[in-house]
DNA sequence: GATGAATGAGGATTCATTCAT
DNA sequence: TATGAATGAATCCTCATTCAT
């Protein structure tokens, strides 16, 4: 499974930087920009990018990747040492948080369009969200019917809604409060 | 106020199955689907819809013109012979649903991207929207606190939630009943 | 030789207005402007322009065919009235203003690009200037040497430069002079 | 004030083959010839036009800056080791032969139809003009009455002439004769 | 491995011309 | 005849991708 060459230090450090500049870019942008502009941000020649990402796409998807990969790590981080009880609703919340700031760059959590990689990741996630979940369903602060894929559903809705109309930080608060109100026990 | 020149039938007729093509390839494969295949799903040539919407902006903004002014027909539907308890929720769902078939083709009610014309019908279903959410606190249905820029970012966060991924029926009716559960009193 | 049907009376009226609008229009925005605008200025359907002027190229050449028509005219006005010793000078120098109005329209003289017209009427415009250079060459005003294709050379290109440069009334008139001079005996 | 990069071998060598190939397609068909035709007659790919020029504007000005450039090269030649008397007259038919050959594709001394680039360069041109100008007037060989305005119309207008109408070279010779005539100190 | 020039298919838009009303 | 909608070839320009340096 490990790679036959190890890659250079530059090539690795280069591969770092495009995906830094995609996410920028992109974000700014929408997934329209031309991957010119990406290589520009980035400080290396097209042939840079193409070099390490063979396809438009093929960047995309790395850009997805890393960022559901730190959004797994997070989770998993609250499993493993925050209050079961709460776990889930912040988690939540830093979802949706996190992923206004990442930008419209990616559906985070839903493949839109055309189909970018099925998505181990995407059932990575949802699995560890449903450990939060019936971690804080045995807690007893979540309503006992809640059901994750509704939970998986209000959150996918709750970021493309925050992406696509930029809501305010203090509205984001409140709707967010809102739709945990509705999931919490009593 | 009344246009100089009626339009000749079948100006109108091709105008409509334009339009009616238009909002179907672009529900299908997005914004950036290529004007040629609106033409082509037409059953004109391409010099047609540009004679009929000099720009694919204008295309764009008439089929969201189109969609929007039908929503808000509804509302008002409803506001005139609607149960005000229950209105609010029934427009709600009936939006969420509505907008599910028309599909990723426009951002109904929050303008994405390049913002296509500043939204005075926007404005005009916020209002009614305002109308049924206070009609439902009168009569008491809905929590009192519940404002209007929450009702709004709910809607729009389901929407897209709903048109991004691709939520089944059975899974939109669940979701929703959670939310309007949400915004009811007790 | 005579048309088998004389025209109706508002076929010949809008013939004449489409003709007008079109010289304003190729004076103002060059020939490449649009034959839709000129349908409009000329109040008419586009239709109606194709009707009279099956193709873009006949429009253009029945505009320069008249106002070389008139110009002839008025060479034959001035051969029939005006003094042999100076209606040549005087013509030249109406040619030179005359076009200038008229605008980059046509290189009213010369076939400029792809020919229109081989130029039955250019060859009746060189015979008429032929014929007043003659009288001036008789009459003594004119040096002897000068010869007829060296005339029309310099007109042309008097015109074209007039045109192309947008002269000053003043500085036309200092250039025509200048040129003038040039040909006048003594 | 050095380019930042040198420019590769071939990128330099396209960007001449461009060059030449545009004078060529645009004397021979005008500036409306298309950017397409231009790719195929330099032998590259119409991308590598657009990279070169990103606008048609862009080549054209650049065809113009090139050929004017070497206008004023000359003119500097002449100034430097050329008879004062006469250098004013070889230079003017100088220009209206290189610009006979170079053809219909640039308004040379004149802007035409949208001005393309202020023309720092025009100045430049017409600067030079003047020197010469001076020179020959200081030498007794000019008028002493002929002023650079003038000297420039009746450039232009030659140019223009001779480029439209196609003079053949002893017309073209005859004309210019006579024009340097009316210039002349007796 | 990196560079950046070249490629060429694709896409929006214009406009002369045709043809149904 | 006049009208003006429809046609579709042509044009400018963009951008993902390839390839010589």
């Amino acid at each position: 499974m490990t790679p036959s060459k190890p890659m250079r230090a530059d090539a690795r450090r280069n591969r770092a930087r495009i995906l830094a500049a995609a996410e920028e870019v992109f974000a700014e942008r929408g997934t329209s920009a031309s991957t010119e502009e990406v290589a520009a941000r980035a400080g290396v020649a097209i042939g840079t990018v193409f070099r390490h990402f063979p396809t438009k796409r093929d960047l995309l998807a790395a850009i997805m990747k890393e960022v559901r990969g730190s959004l797994i790590d997070k989770a998993e981080a609250l499993i493993a040492d925050g209050d079961p009880g709460t776990a889930f609703f912040d988690y939540f919340a830093f979802l949706v948080e996190r992923s206004t700031k990442v930008g419209t760059v990616v559906s985070l959590l839903a493949e839109e369009g055309t189909p970018i990689e099925p998505g181990e990741q995407i059932r990575a996630l949802t699995h560890t969200f449903g450990s939060l979940l019936d971690a804080a369903r045995d807690a007893g602060t979540v309503r006992p019917e809640v059901r994750l894929d509704e939970v998986m559903a209000l959150l996918t809705g709750t970021v493309h809604g925050a992406l696509a109309a930029g809501w305010s930080d203090d509205l984001r608060h409140r709707t967010v409060t809102l739709i945990l109100d509705a999931l919490r026990a009593h």
